[in-house]
DNA sequence: ACCCAGGATGGTG
DNA sequence: CACCATCATGGG
């Protein structure tokens, strides 16, 4: 078990941001994180967190895994004061992360994300696994590509992922055998421009999905991606354009604060 | 019944 | 190049 004291941390929120799709509540504060071959129940209250893992496994997969590494505390300070919009929006978010999570997971989460809800999203990433999961210890793991290539366009309509079935089959495919961990070290050596570029050459991947990839599953921090929620903001708060430049190093981030807040809003739970 | 959802693809002008 | 119909399917 390992205790910590961490601000800007609030698993709610990021539960319900949108970026990660496999958490899975166990109580009111109390959630269950898998990433990778790992897993860990994390329970929250306040800034008090409890980890039920070793130091060693925090230190070398969760606290990465949470980011806890960046300063959030600099980056809020670093929103201009004039702008009202993302003062309230950094405000309201304040325990908003952005989660390194993992490449591969993160390829079919977004994968399937396009025109599609949370909801769905969320249901379809958990049919995967329970369906074609590889069994770890006491829990399912997510799939590697070899553990899907064997299902066929039906088998993914089945758990809901509608056109993108093919998709996932093509992709499947062509990642396994050692094509993933190929892919992974191609990136590597890529700066932003190439990586995106790169992923978007995959059957199914335009730019919004790679740049998703590239933000949540590479770590690049200055990939913004743009959907409709965040195209909606800019028309209305932005129309002469979002200040880029003041952010650069943390474009993600700020991403991720003001979809986060659309998010919310659209569901009445702003005022 | 209608519109929307963390869009991408393939075809057309 | 820029548009545009189409793609499944559940949520609100």
């Amino acid at each position: 078990m390992v205790q910590r004291s961490i601000s800007h941390l609030s698993l709610e929120q990021i539960a319900a941001s949108g970026q990660c799709f496999t958490w899975a509540r166990l109580g009111p504060c109390r959630w269950a994180v898998v990433h990778g071959q790992n897993r860990v129940e994390v329970s929250q209250e306040g800034e008090q967190f409890s980890f039920s893992c070793t130091e060693r496994q925090f230190e070398e997969v969760w606290k990465p895994y949470f980011d806890l590494d960046t300063d959030y505390g600099t980056l809020v300070q670093s929103v201009d004061p004039a702008d009202e919009y993302l003062t309230g929006v950094v405000e309201y978010g304040r325990g908003i992360r952005v989660l390194r999570q993992d490449f591969w997971e993160v390829t079919v989460s977004f994968l399937i994300s396009q025109n599609n809800n949370i909801t769905r999203i969320t249901r379809s990433m958990a049919e995967l696994r329970r369906k074609y999961g590889r069994s770890c210890g006491e829990f399912l793991a997510f799939p590697r590509p070899e553990g899907l290539a064997g299902a066929g366009e039906e088998d993914f309509r089945e758990l809901g992922l509608g056109y993108r079935a093919k998709y996932l089959v093509r992709l499947a495919r062509e990642l396994s055998g050692g094509g993933l961990e190929q892919l992974e070290g191609r990136l590597k050596d890529c700066g932003d421009e190439e990586a995106e570029k790169v992923l978007m050459g995959l059957y199914g991947i335009g730019k919004k999905v790679a740049d998703c990839i590239c933000l949540f599953g590479l770590h690049r921090a200055d990939f913004f991606p743009v959907d409709t929620h965040i195209r909606q903001i800019f028309s209305q708060h932005y129309p002469g354009g979002f200040p880029s430049e003041r952010y650069r190093g943390n474009l993600g981030r700020i991403q991720q604060y003001l979809f986060y807040y659309d998010l919310k809003k659209t569901t009445g739970a702003v005022t």
